[in-house]
RNA sequence: GGUUUCGUGGCCGAGUGGCUAGGCUGAGCUCUGCAAAAGCUCCUACAGCGGUUCGAAUCCGCUCGAAACCUCCA
């Protein structure tokens, strides 16, 4: 078995993976901020985390994947007021912040539920862990790296760098950025440097989501939540800690500073960062007002979209690039993904039903020794960096075979048994198991319509056993007008797909 | 301005210094009553200019272009 090797933020390079506790892995993901709905682009880490995750149940540890629910409302730079963003869409919809939180935390379930994500560990909220980041908050000022200014708390960054690495994981440079801050922050006249961000924010009146701290009404700062509950349930120290790109700095530089005052050590060991989505070379994102959200897509109800694309085709979209890499959206490549999705899985549907004949004629070397090579090849995919982009490329490489089996180019018997159960045994790991993608159709067991359409295959081929074709085409192509697609198999028989 | 990354065939996208990635589209053929599906075949790229090397899309330099981060952000 191949050494499962992964791209480590920290050092820029591909390391071989070993977890802190033998059998064991701690992985933190840095889940959404339900202040709105899901768009495409947040697909990209859950999905890549995903199978991540899948992965290394796989290869047999016990996992325990923590994923944040942000419920505790950050900051928002709207013009010169700095406002609680949770709050403010919660005035303008007129519900209870706790409402909005819920209203859209249901929606991003409901959402990579249908993405087939299998659901994280412990899914922890912000605001039900305010007292573990005031006790954590607490500790670092025992430690003398933070101070209170107006209320608010704020981590000393030049002091922690003077004896630790501050850029160690963004590759900034303290000094340069002393100097060339040129935006304008909200609270930035507390601050002692214009580098050091709050642990603890002073509550303004019209502030909806506040709590008692030793520092007065407030609320926690921006990055305090991931450090105090990823080392609640996954220690000090933990094995993996994901997220997307854009959250290298500040966000994870400023946990691992202060994580290593509170705990002494790295935090994370393996950093890993997801590119981001593009649409026409740039980023989505809500600041760049180019978003569409996951229920646009699911409909094809969005202005850039010309039609809807399910939740597989997104999956697989998603995983056919690699997760470093930027993906860049378009109506295009999201239909040939859909397209290739469907080959690949009417592919794996024929290799289901497909069982070994051996007759006792000879094996075709060649094509044997190919079709193993593919099968052992994805192991050595997926382990090198999760490469799901080439995993997916041999079972491509597979499929004609498969294809070729069925329609009788090639015999059953030319390959071994073994390599044909090696065969079946590789699409049911990655395909289903890793990769994680899984049937569209799931919701067809109405067997009306079936025997609806059973019938009207039954006329079809008496139609074309008297040759009427007039009467086989019609049935046909009215199906078809439908959505329902008829095929006529090699052996006289008939099978149908529901687009 | 600083930090970092990227620039691959019609489109999307892998990629190791030397051997066809793959998908989608397009063309041809086989199969079929006709289709569809499937199979086979074809369309062979690596921003530009230098350099290192027996050999570079892959290493180095420069130029041009694009993006991300430096601010909430997946």
């Amino acid at each position: 078995m191949s050494e499962l090797k992964i791209y480590n933020s920290l050092h820029r390079q591909k390391e071989v993976f070993t977890s802190l506790y033998p059998g064991h892995v701690g992985m933190y993901v840095c889940g959404p901020t339900v202040s709105g709905e899901s768009h495409l682009g947040h697909a990209r880490p859950y999905i890549t985390f995903d199978v991540v995750y899948r992965y290394l149940q796989f290869l047999g540890y016990k996992v325990r994947y923590v994923r944040n629910i942000t419920d505790a409302g950050h900051f928002e730079e709207e013009g010169r007021e700095a406002e609680d963003k949770i709050a403010k869409r919660a005035q303008l919809e007129k519900l209870e912040p706790m409402e909005l939180v819920q209203k859209y935390t249901n929606l991003f379930h409901w959402a990579f539920l249908r993405f087939n994500c299998l659901e994280p560990s412990i899914e922890p909220t912000a605001t039900g862990h305010i007292v573990e980041q005031i006790e954590m908050i607490k500790t670092i000022m025992e430690k003398g790296y933070a101070y209170e200014s107006n209320g608010s708390v704020y981590f000393d960054v030049k002091k922690y760098a003077e004896s630790h690495d501050y850029g160690i994981l963004s590759g900034r440079v303290l000094e340069d950025m002393l100097e060339s801050s040129n935006r304008e922050l909200d609270g930035q006249e507390e601050k002692i440097n214009n580098v050091d961000f709050a642990l603890w924010k002073n509550a303004p009146p019209e502030h909806i989501m506040r709590w008692p701290s030793p520092w007065g009404e407030g609320f926690p700062g921006w990055h305090i939540e991931c450090s105090a509950m990823s080392s609640k349930y996954l220690g000090k120290q933990f094995d993996i800690h994901g997220g997307g790109m854009d959250l290298q700095f500040p966000h994870h530089e400023c946990e691992i500073a202060q994580s290593e005052i509170a705990h002494g050590e790295l935090m994370a060991r393996y950093w890993m960062h997801n590119n981001m989505i593009t649409i026409n070379g740039r980023k989505m994102g809500k600041a760049y007002n180019n978003t569409i959200k996951l229920t646009e897509l699911f409909t094809g109800n969005h202005h850039l979209l010309e039609k809807a694309y399910s939740p597989m085709t997104i999956r697989f979209f998603i995983l056919q690039t690699h997760y470093r890499s930027t993906l860049d959206f378009s109506n295009e490549a999201l239909q040939a993904a859909e397209k290739g999705l469907q080959r690949l899985w009417s592919a794996f549907e024929v290799l289901q039903k497909l069982s070994y004949a051996a007759n006792g004629q000879p094996i075709n070397e060649e094509l044997d020794k190919q079709v193993r090579q593919w099968c052992l090849e994805c192991e050595e995919f997926i382990s090198d960096d999760f490469n799901t982009a080439k995993v997916l490329a041999n079972l491509f490489e597979l499929s004609p075979v498969i294809n070729s089996i069925k329609g009788g180019q090639v015999k059953m018997h030319e390959l071994s048994e073994e390599t044909f159960q090696l065969l079946q045994k590789t699409w049911q790991n990655f395909l289903i198991d890793i990769l994680g993608l899984q049937p569209e159709t799931l919701t067809n067991d109405n067997s009306k319509l079936d025997g609806v359409i059973q019938l009207l295959m039954e006329m079809r081929k008496e139609a074309k056993a008297r040759k009427d074709y007039a009467a086989s085409d019609k049935i046909r192509n009215q199906l078809l007008a439908v959505g329902i697609q008829l095929k006529d198999e090699k052996d006289g028989s008939m099978t149908y797909s529901i687009q």
